[in-house]
DNA sequence: GTGTTTGCAAAGTGTTTGCAATTTA
DNA sequence: TAAATTGCAAACACTTTGCAAACAC
């Protein structure tokens, strides 16, 4: 969370450089994506929300795209996919270490840092196998009791 | 994993007091799903998973009701549902606390149990909430690299 | 110019639902 | 028999895909 960030200094030079750096093409479209998704600020977005937001915008960018953009941009390693819900891909822009709050009830997602939570003894990955990410999910629920 | 389990008796006394003492109405289609379920073995299925152990067994249950089942199953506490892949849904047998390797190739869930994980120090649930769940999901992939 | 990317609409996937017929207590 | 449950097929929500037009380098 990075509340001093140049925005307009972002636009201009470091988000075009994020997709150079990374081999893909800054098109008009993925521009308009990093450039709301990599602001500075963390986020836990849909396909859905990140339409929303280009619409905000009044930027057009297709659903379609929207959602291989999505994917393009974890596959080098700029979001995170988060599985909490079996209906819908949440993606995070926080992509360092760190696991999560869902809360079942709203759907929210929050950042919970990596120095909450201890994580030294972990099992080793079996066989030809690698760990490829460890997920942390706190799953909240309301107080009322209720099973 | 209880190996010497009496399958027979299972099917006899058990699984039909287990819907009872939950308030579950034994009906044929739900003893069919309880008892493929809750044979003794821990198992990672999906609906078209119980689908197939279901026709393997020559009995018949509707798609429609194995989804039906297993949510009802998972509200009673019979099931825990593990969110590891958003395309679709596991339901785990295994309702004590435990983790979860989760191979990317294959698809495939593997419990960990409890005590290989130090979970000590997380964090409290934020203003009016409580911790349903700790999910901890450690994701494998193959030893190539590859980003 | 040439290969990549986009947008649309159509297809696909897993899941849920409406409702008449069936089953349970 | 009254209420709950089932099965089918249609509806659904989200996601992916095929392909012609547009774009980036």
């Amino acid at each position: 969370m990075i509340a001093t960030y140049n925005k307009k200094k972002a636009e201009k030079d470091h988000v075009p450089a994020l997709l150079i750096e990374r081999g893909i093409r800054p098109t008009r479209q993925r521009l308009v994506l990093a450039t709301l998704l990599f602001d500075g600020m963390h986020k836990h977005v849909t396909a859905e929300d990140v339409l929303a937001m280009v619409r905000r915008r009044r930027e057009r960018v297709s659903l379609a795209t929207v959602y291989n953009t999505l994917h393009q941009f974890t596959k080098c390693g700029l979001l995170n996919e988060v599985n909490v819900d079996q209906a819908r891909s949440y993606f995070d822009t926080n992509v360092s270490a760190h696991y999560h709050f869902y809360d079942e009830e709203t759907g929210k997602l929050t950042d919970i840092p990596l120095d909450s939570i201890q994580t030294e003894c972990l099992p080793s990955a079996p066989d030809g196998r690698l760990v490829s990410r460890v997920d942390v999910t706190i799953r909240l629920k309301k107080k009322e009791v209720e099973a």
